[in-house]
DNA sequence: TGAAATGTTGGGGCG
DNA sequence: ACGCCCCAACATTTC
């Protein structure tokens, strides 16, 4: 056992319990000096966005304060990695570089680098297992290539090794006789200017604490109606995990195992936990679809960007209720419930035929919970040029969803306030209503609330018409 | 993790 | 009483 400090890199892990870089650096008895390194720039295009930035900064924030209670602290640099990690641990006569795996394309050439600049063996690299339930690359079909179609992927998931239990915070973590030089949190400039992110903290409270305690509501409460509540966006019905997830606030296996002990209707929510480690593994498969549609046939498939358009979607003024209640979550609180996702996503891709790229930006840059591999899952299967995807032809009504499930209209009275006095008859189809009714409610369209900027049906017709040509050629 | 178009069936009104 | 038509309600097919 190499006696001096042990660096903890830590990327997204942002927590101190079942962290196996954390517990073995600390279990060795030897000094654990924890560091985060801030590199946008190693993210290229993808590096994280405005909402993602502002949830970070409390995520660290938090895991600087759980660090302070425990005697250590977070050392926290800029990139890029390979020199603050080699900065750092030629400051502190460290020995050993812990890490757990990340599994983004980014995250994975970041960590190439540092391989490769690191001098073995005066420093001993140790690799842990990331925040997946099964290492991406180890589940495979009868011929050894990567599952395309969930329910296959999920058969063999079910049927491999379950997740290991989750590790215990480390009791203890040893303190070095001197910490490196630390940047301020504030001096990275993650949160914004001016500060626009009132909405977001009225809803969201980032930090290990929270995504247990959240985990916790979550199964008592909403569990058991599972099935139904979580396709009821007016409902508190799902489990709002994603960003605690994405920064590793609490980690995959955590939730496993939490939801199986909690009894035998885990079912339904496993499967969902499932979703976002196929969308991983299939990123990490297939690196390229954060930009490239899977199915190649849609390489010429006649998206047609319009800035006007676009403009109504992200403001959450298309004229179609269902989705600009969604589009207006988005941009207020930072997220979007999972159902409403799908509508607004549809409506996006195949009403205004607009390339799915621009909409998995729009998402990238505003959600909390923006994680590349499950953005670019979501996205593909939305425009229907993805891994297990919707056909082409199945277009959303977005009428229809929200007759669906949002049946009293609960959810667009909350988000699109302008149209909370029409009746639920009226709430999803505001043009069809009769003059009185607008009047009762104080509606004028075109002026207090806009007409719908697409006809449903002719933008049905045009959406097929699109799939036809791009089958022809 | 659709929706629309088209087809089929069966009850009831009506001459 | 009977056949005819209408049209929900449901099922199947198509996009």
């Amino acid at each position: 056992m190499r006696p001096g400090p042990v660096l903890v890199w830590l990327q997204r892990d942002l927590r101190l319990a079942d962290n196996p870089a954390l517990s073995e650096a600390a279990e060795r008895g030897t000094p654990v000096i924890p560091i985060f390194v801030w590199s946008p720039e190693g993210n290229g295009r993808w590096a994280p966005g405005s909402a993602s930035r502002w949830w970070l900064h409390q995520s660290l924030e938090q895991l600087c304060a759980s660090l302070r209670k425990r005697g250590s602290t977070l050392t926290v640099r800029r990139g890029p990695a390979r020199r603050a990690l080699l900065d750092v641990a030629a400051e502190t006569g460290a020995a050993s570089l812990y890490w757990n795996e990340a599994d983004d394309p980014a995250a994975r050439a970041q960590v190439a680098e540092v391989e490769k600049a690191v001098c073995r063996p005066v420093l001993e690299v140790r690799k842990f297992p990331g925040n997946l339930l099964w290492a991406p690359g180890s589940i495979r079909n009868s011929s050894g290539r990567p599952f395309t179609v969930f329910t296959a992927f999920w058969n063999v998931c079910r049927k491999s090794a379950p997740p290991p239990e989750p590790l215990n915070p480390p009791r203890s973590l040893r303190a070095p006789a001197r910490w490196p030089k630390s940047i301020a949190l504030s001096d990275l400039g993650l949160e914004p200017t001016p500060d626009w992110a009132g909405g977001i903290r009225s809803v969201w409270h980032p930090g290990e604490p929270r995504a247990r305690n959240r985990l916790r509501a979550f199964l008592d409460r909403s569990l058991a109606g599972y099935s139904e509540g979580r396709d009821r966006p007016a409902q508190d019905g799902v489990s709002r995990m994603s960003p605690y997830l994405h920064f590793g606030e609490i980690s995959a296996r955590q939730v496993w195992h939490a939801a199986h002990r909690h009894g035998p209707n885990a079912e339904p929510f496993l499967r969902q936990i499932a979703w976002r480690e196929f969308a991983h593994h299939l990123l990490f498969h297939f690196p390229e679809t954060a930009q490239e549609p899977l199915r190649p046939e849609f390489r010429n498939f006649p998206w047609c960007f319009n800035a006007k358009a676009m403009r109504a979607w992200t403001r959450g003024q298309t004229g179609y209720p269902l989705v600009d209640a969604g589009m207006r979550q988005l941009w207020q609180t930072g997220w979007m419930h999972n159902r409403v996702r799908m509508v607004v996503a549809s409506f996006l891709v195949k009403h205004l035929l607009m390339p799915w790229q621009e909409g998995a930006a729009w998402f990238w840059d505003t959600l909390v919970d923006a994680d590349l591999a499950n953005n670019t899952l979501g996205w593909q299967w939305a425009a229907g040029c993805g891994a297990d995807a919707a056909p082409y032809f199945r277009i959303f009504n977005p009428t229809l969803q929200g007759e669906k499930f949002d049946p009293d209209g609960a959810y667009v009275r909350s988000w699109v306030p302008e149209l909370a006095k029409l009746s639920a008859r009226w709430i999803h189809k505001p043009w069809q209503a009769p003059a009185s009714a607008l009047a009762e409610a104080r509606i004028t369209l075109g002026r207090t609330y806009p007409f719908p900027i697409v006809d449903h049906e002719a933008a049905r017709k045009r959406a097929l018409e699109a799939w036809g040509r791009m089958r022809q050629r």
